[in-house]
DNA sequence: GTCTATAAGATGATAGAC
DNA sequence: GTCTATCATCTTATAGAC
C-alpha cells in the first residue's frame, strides 16, 4: 500500500477518534510512519489530506446501509433492519456525523460537503423505503415520510450522544428500540382509509 | 461582574462554538478581556475554568425543560410542547450535546459527570411524563418509557446533527415532527387492553 | 518520492513586579 | 487581584539535499 492511501487512511482514523481541528499532521505521520517530506509532497497542506479522508469515511459508511435499505424483506422490515443492525460501535461515535460539530470542517465547504451528501442520500432512501411501506399497507400513509426518515436518522445520531454522555451503549440501543417499538405499534394501527383493491 | 463570572462566561460561549480542545485560554481571555494574570489567578489551569464552564452550560439549559416537562398540560400535551419548543438554535448545535464530540472532555471524569447527569435527569423526567402518559391512557401502555424518553431525546440531539449536515434547520424541525406524528398516532389507537373504570 | 533541517506563530503555563 | 515577561512545546508548514 502505498504512502498516499497510508496517509488518507490514518487521517481517517484521527476524524474518526478525534475531530479534524484536533488532528495534527504530525499525529497522522506518526500513526502511519510515514515521513513530512512524503506527505507534503501527496497533500500540500492539512485541508487537502483532511478532504482526501472525509470522502473516505463517508464513502466507507454508505455502502452498509444502502444494502439493507435495498435489499431483500418488506418495506418495513427493511427499516426495522436498519434500525437493529448490530455494526455500530455508540462509544466511538459516528465517522460521518461527529464531523458536523467541528467547527472547521463545517466552515469549509470542501469538507462538509461529503458529509452533507452523505445524510441527504440516506435521507433520500429512507424517505423511498417509508413511501414504499406506505404503499404496500404497511405505515399508515396519513404520516410524512420526510419528517420518519429524518427521526430514523436521528435516533441514531442522538443514540450516539446518548451512548457517548453516559459512556454506555444502552441509550444508543434503547432509543433505536423506541424507534421500531412505534413503527410497529403504528403498523398495527386499523389503516382509516377505506380498503380499494384498486381505484 | 467579576473577573471570574465573565472568564466562566467566555468559556461557555466557546465551549458553546467551538468544544474545549479547540478553545485556547488565550481566545477566552481576547473575549472576556480579562488578563493573562487575572485567569491564571482564578483558574491554576485551563481545565479549572472548564470544568466551572460546562457545569454552567448544563445548569443553564436544565430549567427550560424542567419547566415544561412539570407545567400545566396533560402528560401527552407536555411531551408534546417539549418537542414542539421553539426555542433552539439548531445550527449552532447543543451547548451540552456537543461536548460528547470532544474526546478531551469524554477522557476527563470532572468534564464529562455533567454533561452525564445533565443526559441522566432529562431521561428521568421524560420517562416520568411518559409513564403518567400511559397511566392517564393517553399512550398505550404496550410501549416503553425508557425507550420512548431516549427516542425524545435522540431526536433533538440528532436533529443538530442533520441541522448542520444540511447547513439548514429544516431536518430539526422534521425529526421531532416525525416524533409527534407517531406519538399522535399511537394516542389514537383504539387501546388493545380491555377498558375497566377501576379493578 | 522521501529525507532532514528550519521557522514563524500558537499553546498552556510560570515568575515576579505592582 | 492584576500586569508584563518569559518559556518549553506543538503546529503547520517551507527549503533543499538525496
Amino acid at each position: 500500500m502505498g504512502s498516499r492511501e497510508q496517509l488518507v487512511d490514518a487521517m481517517s482514523d484521527l476524524l474518526w477518534e478525534r475531530g479534524y481541528a484536533a488532528t495534527s499532521p504530525r499525529a497522522v505521520r506518526e500513526r502511519c510512519g510515514v515521513g513530512q517530506g512524503s506527505m507534503y509532497y501527496h497533500f500540500p497542506s492539512k485541508r487537502d489530506l483532511g478532504v482526501a479522508a472525509v470522502e473516505h469515511n463517508c464513502s466507507t459508511l454508505l455502502p452498509g446501509s444502502v444494502d439493507i435499505l435495498e435489499g431483500p424483506g418488506s418495506p418495513l422490515e427493511r427499516l426495522i433492519g436498519y434500525l437493529t443492525r448490530d455494526d455500530h460501535e455508540p462509544l466511538k461515535g459516528c465517522k460521518v456525523g461527529r464531523l458536523t460539530q467541528d467547527p472547521e470542517v463545517v466552515s469549509d465547504p470542501a469538507l462538509l460537503a461529503p458529509v452533507k451528501n452523505s445524510f441527504a442520500t440516506i435521507h433520500t432512501m429512507l424517505a423511498g423505503v417509508i413511501a414504499e411501506a406506505m404503499d404496500a399497507g404497511e405505515l399508515p400513509d396519513s404520516l410524512d415520510a420526510d419528517h420518519l426518515a429524518d427521526l430514523m436518522t436521528t435516533s441514531i445520531q442522538g443514540g450516539y450522544v446518548l451512548a457517548i454522555a453516559a459512556q454506555d451503549r444502552a441509550p444508543f440501543d434503547s432509543a433505536r428500540a423506541g424507534a421500531v417499538d412505534l413503527l410497529r405499534a403504528v403498523s398495527m394501527t386499523p389503516s382509516p382509509q377505506t380498503s380499494r383493491k384498486d381505484s
